[in-house]
RNA sequence: GGGCGAAUGGCGGAACUGGUAGACGCGCACGACUCAAAAUCGUGUUUCGCAAGAAGUGAGAGUUCGAUUCUCUCUUCGCCCA
């Protein structure tokens, strides 16, 4: 028998797409849409595992849709601008234009062999001027609407390389190509204003009803709203300080009040900057880090001022105002108070220098003598040793009543406050896109004139080993506007902004005049299944929803807030780790197998130890190569078993002998086909029976079922089952139109997952290119007898087949007749039956 | 420390709203074909037991005629936040 091909196959199919655009969409109002995306790649080089799983996730849903019926919108792009590019460009020598350009058009080859429904006319890349253009466009907007804005803010510096580094390039508080001391620098950069949207971020988590809720959590807490109060500490000091403000969402503990602590950053700094001991302990602040883990982690310090602040609620209460490490100015007010008896934290710091500890909170209300002596309390309880507090149920009613009483002394307010910071959007990197901001001579910054956009990046082939590159473009940076000296903005904007919009951009790839055209938003967007790691939950996802916020805002023609309206997060692609007997890390194309077992290829007397399955990492040398794999197996058998195994949604192991497996299905799959060939060459006259027909009709609706829910592994067993039955009924003599109908309805529903041989099946049987999902019939799925499970006092004891029919009476004299199940019953009482039709009956004696 | 989630054979994993636990695949064992091997095909494979049977979904309790599924407590692991 003729082996299946793979190679050709699946090569002539892909070319028969292109050349035919059969996956090219138009805008159709007479149909409906469906938008599929999956997050776009960057153009690393080359496809890895998680791609393949991703776009395959997508592919079966595009396709699955389109065979519906629907006008399916399946696009792919590149996210093309970033560090990696100009790594790279500095390591090779060579431009980052070129290198992202030859990886891409790499990438894009590798994408197609995997037989991808993409509608490759519609390809768009970021760092093409053509796209960035317009988000230029949108910045100026965005400006014009007050969502822009520029502040001073910490960057990790490299002295040596004169650069600003993103937080995973600092290693050990090190540079990570320099090795030098990162310092704290404090520079001018652009930041949106995403918190101006705080709350409908929040608020329309609530409509994203098809979002894992797991990400909706996760935003949740990003986002972070804490009801609370800002508090007005009256200070006695010698210097010109009347009062501070604290923001707290414990306002009830004020009694406990210990401490007053402010960030380094606090406007009251200013009266300490000659202070030698301040700008010590300023600097060993700096030491600590930037990111909220290395604060939390870090000892906590503080610098005890001449500041005595009073207690709004009591003015015989009377404490010491500190600068402390672990306050942050851009939370809250960058200052609270400090109760040590009811927060760990405080605790710490109070223990540390001396500070009185006094409980306010008791768990059980008449606990008058609890006492918090080396564990904060912070659970819930009853206030005493509060005055007017005392006995109120807390946090709920004691909250209320002191956030009332300090309102109508005009002691503070009531006050929302959100862990969500803006957005600083600032890069000082060459690779990205340009912000279309300019410089007076004064160093005023300012719009760039809407006529004067694109700022084209200009072309560097060799990038300096130091500093931001385009400071050293002159001939670009300066620029005169009616005989006025400007010079340009040399920042670029962060990545994300990329990628905040560009799902807009695929329903106008062309549209010159604007990044989208109206008509064309509003019939696609919004994304009907978005598609992607879970990595990106937070801030992707958080600002691409911005970004529509901010698009939609005070723009009549738009009003959509949502970009996403189904959100489906997949797992990684993990594979066994391998070490050899000195404990380095082997590859698994270095490794044969033998006796269930592994040896060294090289060394077959060498066995290797094997570790954990774990997501797929060059550091650990457990990658596989898709090209490779889809040489050798072909796209189908990739397909087919990066869906099966697992769930979607979970880590799946990529094993040797999975896709091997796989491979050997596919070539079933053949087999079968060129049986019912055969057996349609017969061409019986009378029929057999109908179980043909009942299969494929269950068959229809379980595949369909498992499509809607994203079970795809699941589908990938039904195919066994479905080869399974087939190949022992096929040859039963069924009639060829019985034959024919049914096998076809079978290799559309197989159509999603494996297309190429699929469609090769169905052009032998029937050559067309109409092919719809089928439908089932559930009069056909309807048994009409039905097995029975006997269950005594609980416990299976047998299974009786029956007409369905059969009534309750009936059953039990069937049972009474089956002598391994009537044993049972012999001299006991029936206590008690239940009978659930059709499937179960429990008697209980 | 807080939040969320998970735990089922040697392994990956099935089991719709509580109703036959272990689908499907891998691995393993045996058999067929072959001089032989590979490939292919077939049979078996939760554990204990010759069998009849019994036990069994991380541990312990509870609700129920019936619990992998629902509730509570605990253990371990994962992810996110701190």
């Amino acid at each position: 028998m003729e082996r299946y091909n793979f190679k050709t196959v699946e090569e002539n199919w892909q070319k028969y797409w292109e050349k035919n655009k059969t996956f090219s969409t138009k805008l159709d109002k007479n149909k409906k849409k469906f938008y599929c995306l999956e997050m776009f790649p960057y153009p690393s080089g080359k496809i890895h595992m998680g791609h393949v799983r991703n776009y395959t996730i997508g592919d079966v849903l595009a396709r699955y849709k389109s065979l519906q019926g629907y006008n399916v919108l399946h696009p792919m792009g590149w996210d093309s601008f970033g560090m990696p590019a100009e790594n790279a460009a500095r390591q090779n020598n060579l431009s980052p234009k070129d290198w992202t350009e030859s990886n891409i058009s790499n990438m894009k080859s590798q994408l197609k062999r995997l037989g991808l429904s993409i509608d490759w006319d519609r390809e768009i890349s970021t760092c093409s001027v053509d796209y960035y253009k317009h988000q230029q466009e949108f910045f100026l907007e965005l400006y014009d609407k007050g969502l822009v804005y520029r502040k001073e803010q910490d960057v990790n510096w490299d002295p040596v390389d004169q650069t600003v580094l993103a937080n995973e390039q600092v290693i050990d508080g090190k540079g990570w190509r320099s090795g030098a001391q990162v310092e704290k620098k404090k520079l001018n950069q652009w930041f949106f204003n995403i918190t101006k949207f705080s709350n409908e971020l929040l608020e329309s988590l609530n409509t994203l009803n098809q979002w894992p809720n797991k990400v909706k959590t996760m935003q949740k807490n990003w986002i972070g709203k804490s009801f609370g109060c800002e508090v007005k500490f009256p200070i006695s000091s010698p210097k010109d300080i009347k009062e501070i403000k604290c923001f707290t969402t414990r306002p009830d503990t004020l009694f406990g009040l210990s401490f007053l602590a402010l960030s380094v950053d606090h406007p009251l700094s200013k009266f300490y900057e000659q202070d030698e001991e301040f700008i010590k302990f300023k600097k060993k602040c700096s030491e600590t880090g930037t990111t909220e883990e290395s604060i939390a982690n870090a000892e906590k310090i503080g610098f005890k001022t001449d500041l005595i602040a009073i207690n709004p609620l009591d003015e015989n209460i009377k404490v010491p105002v500190y600068f402390a490490n672990f306050v942050l100015m851009d939370y809250g007010l960058g200052a609270v108070f400090g109760c040590p008896a009811h927060d760990q934290r405080d605790l710490d710091f109070a223990t540390k220098y001396k500070l009185s500890v006094k409980t306010v909170v008791t768990p059980k209300k008449d606990d008058l003598k609890f006492q918090v002596t080396d564990e904060a309390y912070t659970g819930p309880g009853y206030i005493f040793n509060s005055s007017f507090l005392d006995g109120l149920k807390c946090p709920e009613d004691s909250i209320i009543k002191t956030i009332e009483h300090l309102e109508k002394n005009k002691l503070g307010e009531k006050k929302i406050n959100f862990r969500l910071k803006d957005w600083g959007i600032s890069r000082q990197r060459y690779w990205g896109c340009p912000i279309p901001i300019i410089y007076d001579e004064n160093n005023n910054p300012q719009k760039l004139p809407k006529e004067m956009l694109p700022v084209e990046l200009p072309k560097i082939d060799k990038l300096q080993s130091t500093g931001n590159p385009l400071d050293k473009e002159n001939e670009w940076k300066n620029l005169t506007i009616d005989e006025k000296k400007y010079t340009r903005e040399t920042d670029t904007l962060d990545t994300f902004v990329d990628s905040s919009w560009y799902f807009l951009r695929f329903c106008s790839p062309k549209n010159n005049e604007y990044g989208f055209s109206y008509e064309d938003i509003k019939y696609w967007m919004p994304v009907d299944q978005y598609i992607g790691g879970v990595e990106h939950a937070i801030l992707h996802l958080l600002y691409s929803r911005f970004f529509m916020q901010a698009l939609s805002h005070k723009n009549d023609n738009l009003n959509i807030t949502e970009p996403f309206k189904g959100l489906f997060t997949q797992g990684m692609v993990c594979h066994e780790t391998y070490k050899d007997p000195e404990n380095n890390w082997v590859s698994p194309d270095e490794i044969i197998s033998k006796d269930g077992k592994k040896y060294l290829k090289n060394n077959p007397s060498q066995e290797v130890k094997v570790g954990p399955s774990e997501s797929m990492s060059k550091s650990k040398k457990n990658t596989i190569d898709p090209e490779n794999i889809i040489n050798n197996y072909g796209a189908d058998s990739v397909r087919l078993f990066i869906l099966s195994d697992s769930p979607p949604e979970k880590d799946v192991q990529w094993s040797e002998e999975g896709i091997a497996a796989s491979h050997k299905f596919i070539q079933k799959l053949w087999t079968l086909h060129t049986k019912i060939i055969e057996e349609i060459g017969k061409d019986h006259s009378e029929n057999i029976g109908d179980e043909l027909i009942k299969f494929t009709n269950k068959f229809i609706k379980k595949i369909s079922n498992n499509l809607e829910n994203f079970s795809y592994n699941i589908i990938v067993a039904n195919l066994h089952e479905m080869h399974s039955f087939f190949i022992k009924e096929i040859s039963k003599g069924y009639k060829k139109s019985t034959i024919l109908d049914n096998y076809k309805k079978i290799l559309i529903t197989m159509n999603p997952i494996i297309p190429h041989l699929s469609n090769e099946c169905l052009k032998i049987i029937e050559n067309t290119d109409e092919i719809t999902w089928p439908s089932y019939d559930e009069k056909q799925i309807k048994d009409d007898s039905s097995l029975i499970v006997i269950q005594i006092n609980g416990k299976k004891r047998g299974l009786i087949k029956t007409d369905s029919s059969l009534s309750e009476t009936e059953i039990m004299k069937l049972i009474y007749e089956d002598q391994k199940i009537a044993k049972y019953l012999v001299n006991n009482n029936i206590k008690k039956q239940i009978y659930i039709k059709n499937k179960l009956i429990n008697i209980i004696i």
